[in-house]
RNA sequence: GGCCCUAUCGUCUAAUGGUCAGGACGGGAGCUUUUCAAGCUCUAAAUCCGGGUUCGAUUCCCGGUAGGGUCACCA
């Protein structure tokens, strides 16, 4: 049997996060089995159903890497006739029937189509869960259309997993509830039941169903934030799950590997974005120095050589968690010893534990600094040149006023990753105001 | 409130009818270092409660409690 599951979104809101996960789970439960995944765009509520949100979904999905194998996008607004044909199968077989209302709300309609519950216990196998029963008696002549023309939710769903073969509905658990009356009218259109697997929902800080109130729920904001989307994916895949050992760091090929739904998790798990930038950082930390150049923030590489931009990348690469960080910190002034010259007290100038005064070690490591050569004014270069020279007269005496001249601050990278990312004419300006103001 | 689901460190989780209940994030301490960051090492921290079953339950059963979901002419 061919695995088919789908991705059926409502385009009535943002791609959520947790959606995202729903989604992921269905593709490497798919991608493992060798199975077809359908996309299906769920608009029969033409009010709330948005082009904008429709993009918003596709295009997070693209970015993650999340692919469906259905080259037209399925819409449910497209295939009404569908959804007419098996309504009328429905009322003819006495399982539906045309019911007057009175209209309560705006928009309600004086006569819709109801479903006759038979009133029965139904119990399907979940996966995840195990046995699930439901006694449909509280449920009513459940509504299943407006009209012929205008379905509702659980008539269209049924109709499409029918038509479209899927063998798995993989949801999330606020799905759980409609379960029993999908499964009353797959019985009312003789449609095979597929097998159900309800993931725990994704949880806030409050444990309540993580929502826009929340803040970041969006992937696109987790995008612009800067984190990378196999960082999101990996994350988003331990959420709920775990291979049973205690590796945490996969490839989505590995994913697709050792990923089990039925071993996925019952409860539900609140999202952590301090443990997101940590998966975030490990996957910065191999995608290395070169990757972070192009996020860099246009200020700090305004008029800087190859070599200062490197060691400004590697400098920030082991400062930030996501790439978004270093505008973050840009903006809360973290840099502006790299973007203006350093104004600070001439007594920060001495080590608290200093034995010698700082004036002549600058002095002398301007003259160090002054015969590097350009194409050896890197981090390492720099190192070399001063490093004997602070070993004889004591590191902290020479290298905290040479750090202190570069950065005016008390706390900063070390004097060799300043002064190359400053360029040497930067660095020797500096070092020169620094004696001139202990002079 | 009805119905449904769930319950291990603060968080994500592992494990077994018998373990010092393991790992990760975060926290704390230390090492390294001119400072910061990074790195390394160590450390604190959990089986919701009450009954059973059992020689023994975190694990199996029942009850309670707590949390969550859902109860539309939305999806």
């Amino acid at each position: 049997m061919t695995v088919i599951t789908r991705f059926p979104p409502s385009p009535t809101g943002f791609f959520h996060i947790g959606r995202a996960r729903t989604f992921l789970f269905n593709y490497l439960f798919t991608r493992q089995n060798g199975g077809k995944i359908v996309f299906r765009i769920e608009d029969t509520d033409k009010e709330r159903s948005k082009i904008e949100y429709e993009k918003d979904i596709i295009d997070g999905l693209r970015w993650l890497g999340i692919t469906w194998d259905n080259a037209v996008i399925a819409r449910q607004s497209e295939r009404n006739e569908i959804y007419k044909k098996y309504l009328q199968k429905i009322i003819a077989d006495g399982n539906a029937y045309l019911s007057k209302e009175t209209p309560e709300k705006e928009g309600e309609r004086a006569e819709v189509i109801r479903f006759k519950n038979p009133k029965k216990v139904v119990t399907f196998t979940d996966i995840i869960r195990g046995e699930v029963s439901f006694d449909t008696t509280d449920l009513g002549d459940f509504v299943i259309a407006k009209s012929l023309e205008e379905p509702i939710y659980h008539l269209s769903v049924v109709v499409d997993d029918f038509e479209m073969g899927v063998t798995h509905v993989i949801r999330g658990e606020d799905g759980i509830s409609n379960t029993p009356r999908q499964i009353l009218i797959q019985e009312a259109i003789e449609a095979p039941r597929p097998l159900y697997a309800h993931v725990p929902l994704i949880l806030a800080e409050d444990r309540s169903k993580l929502s826009a109130r929340h803040g970041a729920v969006g992937v696109t904001e987790y995008r612009t934030k800067g984190y990378l989307p196999e960082a999101i994916i990996n994350y988003l895949a331990l959420l709920g799950w775990n291979p049973g050992t205690d590796q945490e760091l996969f490839t989505l090929e590995e994913l697709i590997g050792k990923f089990d739904l039925a071993k996925v998790q019952k409860g539900g798990a609140i999202f952590s974005e301090e443990k997101l930038r940590w998966v975030n950082k490990e996957y910065l930390k191999k995608a290395g120095v070169k990757a972070v150049i192009p996020y860099i923030p246009a200020e700090l590489t305004k008029g800087k050589s190859e070599l200062q931009i490197q060691a400004l990348a590697e400098m920030l690469l082991e400062r930030i968690s996501v790439y978004g960080d270093m505008k973050t910190e840009l903006t809360a002034g973290e840099y502006d010893y790299l973007l203006k010259k350093p104004v600070y007290p001439k007594e920060m100038l001495r080590w608290k534990k200093a034995k010698s005064e700082p004036q002549e070690h600058l002095e002398n490591v301007c003259s160090l600094v002054e015969k590097i050569s350009p194409d050896a004014y890197t981090v390492s270069g720099i190192k070399e040149a001063l490093f004997p020279y602070a070993e004889a007269k004591g590191k902290g005496d020479v290298l905290w006023p040479t750090r202190v001249a570069l950065s005016g601050k008390e706390q900063s990278p070390d004097p060799f990753t300043l002064a190359a990312i400053l360029g040497k004419e930067e660095t020797l300006a500096r070092l020169q105001s620094a004696v001139k103001l202990l002079g």
